[in-house]
DNA sequence: ATCGTTTCTTAACTTAAGTGAACGATTTTT
DNA sequence: AAAAATCGTTCACTTAAGTTAAGAAACGAT
């Protein structure tokens, strides 16, 4: 498990045996189980997430509706709004399978930056990838149909359309579970004619 | 001019003058006008910018359209995807207004980054904020009605419904121009019954 | 194995956005 | 100053998403 951690650190920078082991006295993995919720709204969490197996959720809770806005799984790390803001969590954030995840906080991070600058270097460099991710999603989705919005997830991540619940993944396109049914069948029809 | 970068700068890190002369050194002050297109479609751009006056906006023409996908006014600071991945870039960008920006690149941080370890502290804050902010903007972007979204925007960033064009906007709120005109007489119908 | 819940699909109807076109109004170009 | 292009609005029509409701299938818990 922590070969993964250092396997995806590697790709930003190397790291000597006693960063290694710097982190590894962390105690930062752990496994939660599926349905689980690691935050509610209106906590006041200081919690990061880096998913090294399974795969969790955001979801807002809105006129009684969950709103789900992201899943991150294998490799996705992610830092919820409100720990940086430094104000209670607009959203809930669960546990959709059995997962191994590293959580840590900004102590923490705040005591690996100071003894080893690389971190800080690292957590730079991570953020500014992400964000540049971020917007192109973003800006992806602004620019398309839900229609198009499927077809693009089905391209990019069809893992996801197996391991989670349709009218989850409607929020996350924008779109009613109805909506999704119903343009599913539409392409289906498309491809036969 | 300088002084709004450093006020800005003041909020992340404290700079010896020292650390702001080294700043001043770099050349990073540009004085743009309206209309100047700063990056095109398929160029390698390495620039990010910083507005301390005007506006600009990133866009993607598709299937001949202009599709508006942000603005970045006073204090926003941004850099394309592209300046990131290193690939030729999906979007263009352009001068809205009489602006001015600072540009720099990769090579420009690095050197400050590796002189001034602070400045590597504040582009990690800067990046962690950045993405938490877009995060929520996605968020509330997927989660609501394109009249939500004017709404939201109504009460957000009023400024950008006076300097910027209509079509422009409506893109930016992931519809055409027609359906804003709309929204909007509806709006404005629902006020006065 | 069964009961109950959750999930997915389908359908009929409503509402709003997309489309294509026309019209002034404004701005820019010549 | 005139001509051309751009911009915003409106309209009629089309298309797709929202809504409400119902039923079948899958899943979980007891």
């Amino acid at each position: 498990m922590q070969d993964i951690l250092f396997d995806f650190i590697s790709k930003y920078v190397s790291l000597t045996e006693e960063e290694q082991n710097a982190l590894l006295s962390l105690d930062l993995f752990h496994t939660v189980k599926k349905g689980t919720v690691l935050l509610r709204k209106g906590q006041q969490s200081r919690d990061s997430y880096f998913v090294l197996k399974g795969c969790i959720r955001t979801y807002y809770i809105i006129d009684g509706e969950e709103k789900t806005t992201a899943f991150y799984t294998e490799l996705e790390a992610f830092t919820p709004p409100c720990v940086i803001s430094g104000t209670p969590s607009e959203y809930y954030i669960s546990c959709i399978e059995d997962s191994i995840l590293t959580i840590s906080n900004p102590g923490m991070e705040a005591e690996v930056n100071t003894k080893f600058p690389k971190f800080e270097i690292m957590c730079r460099m991570l953020s500014e990838e992400l964000l540049a991710k971020q917007r192109v999603d973003f800006d992806e989705f602004k620019t398309s149909s839900p229609e198009q919005r499927y077809l693009n997830l089905l391209q990019k991540r069809p893992d996801l359309l197996q391991r989670v619940p349709q009218h989850q993944l409607a929020s996350y396109l924008g779109i009613k579970p109805q909506s999704l049914s119903r343009l599913r069948a539409r392409i289906l029809g498309k491809g036969k004619a």
